[in-house]
DNA sequence: TAGGAATATTCCTTGACACGAATATACGTC
DNA sequence: GACGTATATTCGTGTCAAGGAATATTCCTA
């Protein structure tokens, strides 16, 4: 779970789970439309395949990499376990709105 | 959504929120169930605050903690559009299963 | 088997960040 | 107004991870 949160908290990294999402990719087509250079891409890949969020699957000299559903899986799980927070205050929408119209812009302050 | 993960993503903001889902709490209170320093504690809260994922509430010299429902949920949406994957990836379980045994231990290759 | 294509790894540098210790701020009470 | 309580901020330090450049590895083909 930590592993995975650390994992998709990288920008790039994140992306390459979004254009996974399409399909099995092979290196190069990410190092395409990453615009980034190839060790880098490898090096992200490394930690997607550390935390268990990518596979490979060797096609001669190209490696190809496809998305692994699980961790996604399990990270959905563990929100879902916060349903009840929200949906508990959406019926208390009114109080809400009261609130925010009070507290607008005051989250970050940084005083001095 | 960057945000959100790269607060989630560390142990101790993780277990803050975890916390926090049972509702709102005093800072004093977190501390010492996290057992940690007070001021790391007060830093890992700026943080998650600065990311939108709690609120605070003054209480006299207390301040109290809440959950902001919103990033978690966004969080869940986005994860929502992966479902199409493995919800595919169950209806052919079968298919699965047999290459789990094959690339069983596979994933982590250190070679040399 | 030499050469080229696709990808991975290493080394180095730099920046971000978590931690500890110390200090500052705000509020309530006597 | 002095003091105690609750919390936030600052500063210095060490660690870790991302980026860049160079190189290594693997496999295919002529």
């Amino acid at each position: 779970m930590m592993a995975t949160l650390k994992a998709l908290a990288e920008p790039s990294r994140f992306q390459i789970i979004e254009l996974l999402r399409n399909g099995p990719r092979p290196v190069g087509d990410l190092v395409n439309r990453l615009k980034l250079p190839q060790p880098q891409v490898s090096k992200h890949l490394r930690v997607l395949s550390d935390a268990g969020l990518v596979d490979v699957r060797v096609d001669a000299q190209r490696r190809i990499y496809e998305l692994r559903p699980a961790p996604l899986r399990e990270l959905e799980v563990w929100i879902e376990r916060y349903r009840s927070i929200w949906e508990e205050n959406y019926q208390r929408l009114d109080v809400l709105l009261e609130e925010m119209k009070a507290k607008e812009g005051k989250r970050r302050r940084r005083k001095r």
